[in-house]
RNA sequence: GCCCCCAUCGUCUAGCGGUUUAGGACGACGCCUUCUCAAGGCGUAGAUCUCCGGUUCGAAUCCGGAUGGGGGUACCA
């Protein structure tokens, strides 16, 4: 058997990776890795009109900062460059010729308006709104006649009424679907470019991939795809359609309800790792109930067919309790550099390392570390503390020994209160680290970085 | 409308015909610990396994139907 080679496809037409595609993506890596196959990316750039300037190199940048490498991409090349479907369309434009000439396709020259019509009045009639096949009956000298004369064309498979397309999914099991009820589909469009249909079918046969697997809402294109690797005469690889990720209300996960994008979670603080374990977790469970695994175990035990079946729906606070484990258990140098990192330096290192110790355990994001230090690093509004404290405040350097001074002159025995209500100035909130651990670390550095709380709070 | 997929605690799931009074995790709640909040430990509540038929000595597990949910129905992917 040949290696096993697996892809993810992605559009650049959002504004980054779409979490469910990272979601497919760490399936697909997992499955080549745990077969020592190749995972590979391909962009499929063919609808220029929704094409976002940028987003491929957002999709890549956010792969790369998952922590899910492929072995050969647009941006890193490859034995079947390139990578990117808009620098291919002489192969898709060869492939349709070949399909028109073996009568599997032919020349379509029906206006958008009569399309617009015709599926208008198929809806009346209570009719599946299908292509009426008006051009499948033009004279095939003739279609090449107009085709030569310039006229607007697009070419479209001929589907045949008789028969079902059956393909088996590794984990649905077998699918069918009646012939009839197959739409004679577009595969390149009047523009050159070729749609998903033909472009996926050509490309993951000339790139060797042995296994599609690839979210639900294919399931009802993949007949058309199983027919055109018929007429081509090619073997169709294994299939598997993994569920799509959901909203709380049970509809596919979109950005009008939740964070879809990965940049959103690396911006809320979320670690890759923790990310990544969730959405395995999506569809997949670690035999023995383990709920928290890296990816290499992952590969160790995955195998397809246990892949859920249920569409999932993402629950936000389950990341993040993952999240915190990560947290939690990561070496503190590690969560060092990384907080430094997330916050773009703005924080020294040593005076992170210094208080880390006191929010590790209660951070479940790394931007819960700027509201739980917050009492550490900024310098609480002067007119939300009491009298006694302003003055005090006022002059002193705020170093540990102005601070205790100050608490220890204005306050006495009261020390604890002062500090929680300093605390409350600056954070608004009277949880967070203890008290007195606060006070001891503050004494340890001789100045933390003072940053002016934002006024009016 | 038509086609397809799916169906176990609120959520993610274990379960693959008897070992199940259906197990775990998140969340919720309570107790312990404690300078608050966490973290940690212990515990509680929470699922007539969507429903109805069938197969079987026996079904959450197999089959059929209904219902519900989702996806698709483009010169979008």
């Amino acid at each position: 058997m040949s290696a096993v080679r697996t892809r993810i496809a992605p559009s650049p037409t959002g504004q980054d990776l779409h979490i469910g595609n990272a979601y497919t993506a760490l399936i697909n890596y997992v499955f080549a890795r745990a077969h020592n196959g190749q995972f590979i990316i391909r962009v499929e750039d063919t609808d220029r009109t929704r094409l976002v300037t940028g987003a491929e190199d957002r999709i890549l940048a956010s792969l790369r900062w998952l922590g899910i490498p492929y072995a050969e991409g647009p941006d890193i090349g490859g034995p079947f460059a390139p990578y990117r479907q808009s620098e291919r369309l002489d192969i898709y434009k060869k492939h349709a010729e070949e399909l028109v000439a073996k009568n599997h396709a032919y020349y379509c020259f029906c206006t958008p308006q009569r399309l617009d019509q015709m599926r208008k009045d198929l809806e009346a009639k209570h009719l599946p709104p299908m292509y009426d096949g008006l051009c499948k009956k033009i004279d095939s000298k003739k279609s090449k006649k107009r085709v030569a004369a310039g006229e607007k064309y697009v070419i479209r498979m001929n589907v045949p009424d008789e028969g079902t397309t059956i393909f088996h999914d590794v984990i649905r099991g077998d699918i069918s679907f009646a012939n009839i009820l197959i739409d004679d589909q577009v595969i390149l469009k009047s523009d050159g470019f070729p749609t998903y249909h033909l472009g996926v079918v050509v490309d993951d046969h000339i790139m060797k991939i042995t296994h599609i697997i690839r979210g639900e809402e294919w399931i009802s294109s993949t007949p058309k795809h199983i027919l055109l690797y018929k007429f081509f005469g090619w073997d169709v690889p294994l299939i598997a359609h993994v569920s799509v990720l959901r909203n709380p209300d049970r509809t596919k996960l979109s950005k009008r309800k939740n964070p879809v994008w990965v940049s959103e979670y690396k911006a809320k603080g979320f670690l890759p790792d923790a990310i990544k374990n969730y959405l395995a977790t999506m569809a997949w469970s670690y035999p023995g109930g383990q709920d928290i695994f890296s990816v290499d175990e992952m590969i160790s035990k995955f195998r397809l067919e246990d892949i859920q079946t249920t569409a999932p729906i993402f629950d936000t606070e389950k990341l993040r309790w993952m999240n915190g484990e990560y947290i939690r258990h990561m070496k503190s140098e590690k969560l060092k550099n990384i907080i430094y990192e997330f916050y773009n330096k703005k924080y020294p290192e040593k005076q992170i390392e210094t208080v880390l110790p006191l929010l590790v355990e209660r951070m479940k994001t790394l931007a819960e570390f700027e509201t739980l230090a917050g009492f550490f690093f900024v310098r609480p509004p002067k007119h939300a503390v009491r009298s006694e404290l302003r003055t005090a405040l006022e002059s002193s350097e705020w170093n540990h020994d102005a601070m205790e001074k100050t608490i220890r002159d204005v306050a006495g025995a009261n020390a604890k209160e002062i500090f929680m209500e300093l605390r409350v100035a600056v954070t608004g909130k009277t949880v967070g680290p203890p008290l007195l651990e606060s006070l001891e670390i503050l004494g340890k550095e001789e100045t933390l970085t003072r940053i002016p709380s934002s006024a009016g709070r």
